[in-house]
DNA sequence: CTCGATCCCTGGACGC
DNA sequence: TGCGTCCAGGGATCGA
C-alpha cells in the first residue's frame, strides 16, 4: 500500500532522523526478500548514510565509502553503495533507541553510531532490500519509467496513447511511471472521469493530459497530507497519513460518488480492485461488467504440507 | 505486446 | 472462543 505520497513522507522523516549516522553493525531475521543478506552483513558496517532519496516506490540510502578506520578487518569493496528498500505491502522502517523491544516481524536491524538502530519490520515480507554498487544501482533503475509528478503532458502522452493495455494497468506500470499504486491510480482516474479499462490507445491527448494533471495534483495533496493510511501505514516517526479522508473512489464501494450520487463500483481490472463511478467514468465499449462474478470459482487447491523451507532468523 | 493465472505472505474480517 | 475461508495487493514469472 505504501505509494509515492507514502514513500515520500517516510523518506523525508527518515533524513530527518539518520542522515549522517554510520552504520556500526547487521543483524538480520527471515531473509527471504533480501536480494543476498550476507552482503547487507559485508558491506553495510562502517558506511555513514549520506543521503535518503525516493525513486518510485523505493527508498535509496546512499552510502558512504567505507574508509580505512571506520571499520576493522572490512573485506568488501570500499567503493560508496546504496541500500534500496521496498516497503511492499506491510514495510515500516523507523529509528528506534537500541534497547527497545523489538516488534514482531522485525527482520533487519541496523545498529547506529548513535545508539540507536533503524530497524525494518515487514509482516508480508512484500518488500524488497539490496544492497547494490553504483553500476548495479545504474542498472536496477533503468528499469523504471517516469516520475508521475515531474513527467511533462508530451512524455506522459506518449506513454500512454498508443498502448494497447487498459489504462489502469499502465498506471500501475512501474515501467511506464514509477510510483503509483492502486489506491492512486483509482483516484486519479475518478478525478479524470476516466474508466479504468479503457485502453490506453483510446484516450484523446486531452483525456491523458487531464489525467496527467489530476495525478499530479493527487499525489501532491497526498504528500502535503504525509500519504494515505488505510491498513497501516506508519510514516517514519510512526504517525499515520491523512489522505485516506480524502478519497473519492478508493474503497468507497457501495458510497455516493462526490460529484453525481451515483454509487461507486468495484470490479477487477489487471488483477486489481477498481473503484469507479460508473455514470462519470462511462464503461469502454466491449467491457462488460462481469469480473466480479467470475472470480467465483476457487478451488480448494490446499496449501502443500508446511515444507519449513523458510530459513530461521535470529530475531523473531 | 498484453493478458490472466499463480505464487509469495500474514493479519484481519467474517461466517458458523 | 475458535476454526476455516476469503481477501488485501506489489511484483515476479510463466504460459497463452
Amino acid at each position: 500500500m505504501p505509494e509515492l505520497p507514502e514513500v515520500e513522507t517516510v523518506a523525508r522523516g527518515l533524513r530527518q532522523a539518520i542522515l549522517g549516522r554510520r552504520i556500526i553493525s547487521v543483524t538480520l531475521g527471515k531473509t527471504d526478500f533480501i536480494d543476498d543478506p550476507a552482503a547487507l552483513e559485508q558491506h553495510l558496517p562502517g558506511r555513514q548514510i549520506e543521503a535518503v532519496e525516493r525513486y518510485g516506490k523505493f527508498m535509496l540510502l546512499r552510502l558512504s565509502a567505507v574508509t580505512h578506520d571506520s571499520v576493522a578487518g572490512s573485506n568488501g569493496d570500499a567503493a560508496p553503495g546504496s541500500l534500496l528498500v521496498h516497503l511492499g505491502m506491510t514495510g515500516h522502517i523507523a529509528p528506534a533507541p537500541a534497547g527497545q523491544p523489538l516488534e514482531k516481524h522485525t527482520h533487519v536491524c541496523l545498529l547506529l553510531d548513535d545508539g540507536r538502530q533503524l530497524r525494518y519490520t515487514d509482516a508480508r515480507r512484500f518488500g524488497r532490500i539490496a544492497y547494490l554498487t553504483k553500476a548495479l544501482l545504474v542498472e536496477e533503475l533503468t528499469r523504471f519509467g517516469a516520475d508521475p509528478l515531474e513527467v511533462n503532458k508530451e512524455e506522459f502522452a506518449g506513454r500512454i496513447c498508443g498502448r494497447r493495455a487498459r489504462i489502469k494497468s499502465l498506471l500501475l506500470d512501474q515501467s511506464v511511471l514509477r510510483g503509483v499504486g492502486n489506491i492512486y491510480a483509482d483516484e486519479s482516474l475518478w478525478a479524470a472521469k476516466i474508466h479504468p479499462a479503457r485502453l490506453g490507445e483510446k484516450l484523446s491527448r486531452k483525456e491523458a493530459e487531464t489525467l496527467r494533471r489530476r495525478l499530479q495534483d493527487i499525489l501532491r495533496k497526498a504528500i502535503v497530507l504525509r500519504g494515505s493510511s488505510i491498513s497501516d501505514f506508519l510514516d517514519a516517526e510512526g504517525e499515520p497519513g491523512e489522505y485516506q479522508r480524502h478519497h473519492r473512489a478508493y474503497g468507497r464501494e457501495g458510497k455516493k460518488c462526490y460529484r453525481c450520487k451515483t454509487p461507486i463500483r468495484r470490479t477487477i481490472v489487471a488483477g486489481r480492485s477498481s473503484y469507479f463511478c460508473p455514470r462519470c467514468q462511462p464503461l469502454p465499449r466491449g467491457f462488460a461488467a462481469l469480473p466480479l462474478a467470475q472470480k467465483k470459482r476457487r478451488e480448494t487447491k490446499r496449501r502443500g504440507a508446511e515444507e519449513s523451507k523458510r530459513k530461521n532468523g535470529k530475531l523473531q
